[in-house]
Order: C-alpha cells, then sequence, then structure tokens
DNA sequence: TTTAGAAAGGGGAAAAAGCCCCTTTATTTA
DNA sequence: TAAATAAAGGGGCTTTTTCCCCTTTCTAAA
C-alpha cells in the first residue's frame, strides 16, 4: 500500500525534524520533505511532481506566515489538505485560518495519538481540531450575549492599518500623515474599534491586537 | 557504556514526543521521561531516585515555567546541567535564563545536529548558544554606545509592577492608587522607564514589555 | 427613486499623558 | 563624617487622547 505523503511547514528545525520522525513512525504515512516557510514550500511544489496528500502548516513563520502560505494552496493546490499546526489558541487566528481553508487546526500541546486521529482523518476527507480548539469555535459560534460586532466580521483594510500603526510609537497626527487621512477620521477609527474591541484605551486596543495575534508582537 | 539520560520539560507534547523520538536516536543520550511543566518536573525529581544528567528546560510554560523552574533546580539539584529550549530570542530572556544558571541556550528553530552538538558540550561541562543567541549577547555585553543603564540592570520590584500595571488599561492615576504611591511617583517610575528602555510612549513601554517577556503578552 | 448607512471629516472640551525643574528625606559611599 | 545618590513627591505646563455631537458625500438597498 502506498503511503500518505506529509510534507511539514515548520521554522523551528528541531519541532520539524522531530515531527517527521514521528510522521515516519506511523505506518500509513511518510515525510516527503519539509520546508522552512512558505516560499520554500512554494518552491518545492512547482519543482516537483510530486504532490503531498497532506500539508502540515505553522502559522507564525518568519518569511512567508501561515495565512499567506494557505491562501497560495487554496489557490494554486487545491487539493492538498492542509492541517494547520500552531501553539496559538485565539479565536481570531483559528477561525481566519479554517475560513482560508485549513482542513484542521492543532494545537502544539496535543498529545500524538490525537496527532495520528487527525492525519487520519483529514486523509478520509474529514475534518479535526485540538478539543480546545473546538470549545473555543463553539463559544464563538453561539457565543455570549451582545457580542454582535465583536468577532466574525473581520476588519477592512483601513482599519487594519489603522491598527498596525496603533501599535506603534506614532501619535496619531502622525498615523494620520502616515495614511494620508485627515486626524478627525483617525480618530473615528480609534473609536470604532474602541467599541468593536470592548477596549478603554489605547493601550487596551494595542493589547488586544497582540493577544489576538492581529499584529506581530515580536 | 550507559548513556547520557535526558528529561524533556515542554507543555508542547507533539513536540516533545517528537523530540524524545530525536534524542533517542543519539547512540549517547537517551530519554528519561518527559514532563509538561516545572511541577511535574519537581514532582519527578523528588519521587524518582534516578537522576538525570540533563534536563531540557521550555520556558514558555503555562504552570510553572522556566525562570521558576531553573531556580528550583538550581537550588535543590545543582549537578543537573540544564539547556534552555525556547522560541523566544529577545536578550532579556536569555540573559535571565542564563543567569539563573542554565548551561545553555537554544532556539527552537536550530538544526538538529547543532543540537546534538549542543547535548555533547553540555555532558562535557561546556556551554552552548545557538549562533543567533551567541550574536545576541556579544551585542549586549560590550554593546553600542550610550546604553549605560539599557540591559543588565534588572528592574526594582516596584519598576517591575508599574510596568505590570502600564501594560493593562489603568490609568497612572488608577496604577498610583493601586500601588499606594502618590500619582507623581508614578510618574517618575514612567520617565525613568522610558529613559531605561528608550521609549517615547506608555505604547512603546507596553510594546517593549511584551517583546522582552517580561509581562505576559498572552 | 427615495432612504439608510457607511466613510471622511469638523468643533470643542475634558481627561490623561508626557515633560522639566524643584524639594525633602533617607541611605550609601568615598 | 560629608557628599552623593536614590526614592517619594510637588508645580506647572504642553501635547495627546478620548469623547460626543454634527455635516457632507457617496453608495447601496428598499
Amino acid at each position: 500500500m502506498k503511503k500518505h505523503s506529509v510534507v511539514i511547514v515548520d521554522d523551528h528545525l528541531l519541532f520539524a525534524q522531530s515531527l517527521q520522525g514521528l510522521v515516519n513512525a506511523f505506518d500509513e504515512f511518510e515525510v516527503l520533505y519539509h520546508v522552512k516557510n512558505g516560499s520554500e514550500l512554494i518552491k518545492k511544489l512547482l519543482e516537483s511532481e510530486n504532490v503531498p496528500d497532506i500539508i502540515l502548516l505553522d502559522i507564525n513563520m518568519p518569511v512567508m506566515n501561515g495565512f499567506e502560505t494557505m491562501e497560495w494552496i487554496k489557490e494554486n493546490r487545491p487539493r492538498i489538505q492542509v492541517l494547520a499546526l500552531s501553539m496559538d489558541d485565539h479565536e481570531e487566528t483559528i477561525i481566519r485560518m479554517l475560513r482560508l481553508g485549513a482542513k484542521g487546526y492543532l494545537l502544539k500541546d496535543i498529545h500524538p495519538e490525537i496527532f495520528y486521529k487527525a492525519l487520519n482523518e483529514v486523509i478520509s476527507n474529514g475534518i479535526y481540531y485540538s478539543e480546545r480548539v473546538a470549545t473555543t469555535l463553539l463559544n464563538t459560534l453561539h457565543g455570549g450575549n451582545d457580542n454582535e460586532v465583536k468577532n466574525g466580521k473581520k476588519l477592512k483594510d483601513t482599519e487594519l492599518t489603522f491598527l498596525k500603526l496603533a501599535c506603534t510609537e506614532m501619535t496619531y497626527k502622525e498615523i494620520a500623515q502616515e495614511m494620508c487621512l485627515s486626524p478627525k477620521t483617525i480618530d473615528g477609527y480609534r473609536e470604532s474599534l474602541f467599541k468593536h474591541f470592548k477596549v478603554k484605551s489605547r493601550i487596551g486596543l494595542v493589547l488586544y491586537a497582540i493577544r489576538n495575534n492581529m499584529v506581530a508582537s515580536k
């Protein structure tokens, strides 16, 4: 029987290498190769005629991150199943990744047996989430009471740009200049995001953005 | 020949399990067991008469983090060599860990061969740093030009408390109340930390604190 | 074709943040 | 022991932030 081929995309070489060993230890799976980021993956996919069945995709990578990579895969290699693999359990991240078409979302603290189950599930065209991920999703779906704005709704480009600049030492005036908008417009974005995220100050905004992975914290 | 025994402390089970495979693949080393956090490690060390030669210690763990764990080890099991293993390459973190007595600091994106070298180095009583870690350290040691305050100097308790509260939606007035100090004193801390970290605003302070792991970001 | 609702922006004011320069009281340290 | 330094705090000022209410323009839906 031909084994299912797996490609690992993760910049943590130690983890990638170790994970490769783990995958190869499963009878039904074997690792084709592993790469350090999205760009390398794309290069490999383009030059190799050996198409993998599953891609294990890390999200936080320096060069080309998981989201961008996922978009590329969906457009160019839609038949490859992608399993997101991250330490980040914030719902914004999870939802974003699943919206982009990932077939599952695993946290790196899962048990290897769960990992094995996830691989099998994905191969048989299913979807798999870590328990904590599923819980998070449930909370989001029929979540809460008064958060009709809070989550799913994604930010507009301009709001996101503002948010990123707000997570900076720039004053609003400087941000306005940078974005070629009136300070008053910026003030509007600010108020709208404050309500959206239920925060009371720019500090709160920054904390929210970082905690939810909307801007790079490190 | 008896193999050198290794204990893995990491909450990412998938990583831990995979790493165990990697370590066991080296002839000279074998994994004794792996645990999810510092508390579990201590329990194991206390109840088992089988003392490991090396502990591979992750830093970011939910229950008892690497720093606390390192302190305990130095006090109670000073003869065990500890290799810190983290994705965090900020100098404050590295220096703190090495000050606490870690025999090396590895970033999780290192190559497995480097990992092997590090294990051997530590066993022969040496010290090993990832290349990027060494670079960071060098920059710090005879670093820069005018940063006589910047790094090594650790914050006083009260300053750290202020810093943590500053990474919050509280106003300075509220922080002052919380700390039972005059708002003017708080203002003094603020100014001093601004200079210390070379930031221009409270936002900058928050970003610095998070990036350097001085407050929990997530 | 109205009409509702975004998006961009204005006025104005109160609160908070940021900045210097200063005083007092301990605690070092030379 | 005298001088230096650190910790706590005050005065007073400017800039930023935060808030609320309002206008115009354009687009999309009823």
